[in-house]
DNA sequence: ATCACATATATGCAGCGTGCATATAGATGA
DNA sequence: TCATCTATATGCACGCTGCATATATGTGAT
């Protein structure tokens, strides 16, 4: 995750999900806007904060490392606005305090759904890249013409 | 697609892939950034208009029919700025012009990108469902207890 | 003491992606 | 003439995200 030691200049964001490394215009990106179930998921195992949610989530899927700091952060404090998450500082602990968040009810509901959407969409790109493997198989036979002859 | 007959009042977008619906604020949505690698399969079929590739969206999956027309011609516009696709005017037909799309090498090149970050995805995403599922046994095991009793 | 560094949270800014409303216009049929 | 379908395009607003930056506490080295 940005925002310690690593700073700075971040390189090439490895494929995974996430938003990350948005690079410009139209070129193969990724699918993003997945935080908020990661994040959920982490936080039904337990309560925790922002800084230890972000290394949860490089735990999670190396993908999910490429997110900014403020990126968590603002998203934790949008899910509370919601009521997905409550908040706590501790000041018990020897940093600066953190602010911890726990998972409520709603959150939880809120957790499933994302589930029920994410297997939709986990089947339907399975579609499409079984389609993109009929299509190929099909144009390459194509493209060797009807006289058999599979040479190089 | 939106933009004929089907106008205004769209009601709820079905769960797939596509920035489809953005609801508000964090709530279970969606993945998204995903019509690009849609068109250029579309169009490694063969040659075709605006129009024509937003219904070819729907057939590919349903989750991208909730785009709207004007995202679906600005990614082309913006495809062509990259060089993936060229276009030209077909005046010939019945309707309106049509702004007419091939794919260019380059387009090609793209497409194998966005598949192999596509799988990548695909594979990440059926890690963190499982995950899921891995988690929620657990978490049911442990409220019933170390006793053995799996009564409601 | 001072400084560097890891930990920890937060905000302003800019750019991109997308929905919605709207504009334009040719073809077809009532 | 008018409504409708086909077809493309633009302006506006809003949400998401990276980047830069600000702030503050604790730890260990000099």
């Amino acid at each position: 995750m940005r925002g310690h030691g690593e700073r700075g200049r971040g390189g090439r964001h490895e494929p995974g999900f996430g938003g990350v490394g948005r690079r410009h215009g139209i070129q193969p990106g990724r699918v993003s806007g997945f935080l908020e179930p990661a994040l959920l998921l982490l936080l039904h195992r337990g309560t925790s904060h922002g800084y230890e949610l972000a290394e949860g989530l490089a735990g999670l899927d190396p993908g999910l490392s490429g997110f900014d700091m403020s990126t968590v952060y603002r998203i934790l404090r949008s899910m509370e606005d919601q009521g997905y998450v409550v908040s706590e500082w501790d000041t018990g602990s020897h940093g600066p305090a953190r602010r911890v968040y726990s998972l409520t009810p709603g959150g939880d509901r809120c957790l499933a759904l994302w589930i029920e959407d994410l297997r939709s969409t986990s089947t339907a790109l399975s579609r499409f890249l079984d389609e993109y493997e009929h299509h190929m198989r099909l144009h390459r036979t194509e493209a060797e013409g009807p006289h058999g002859a599979p040479g190089h």
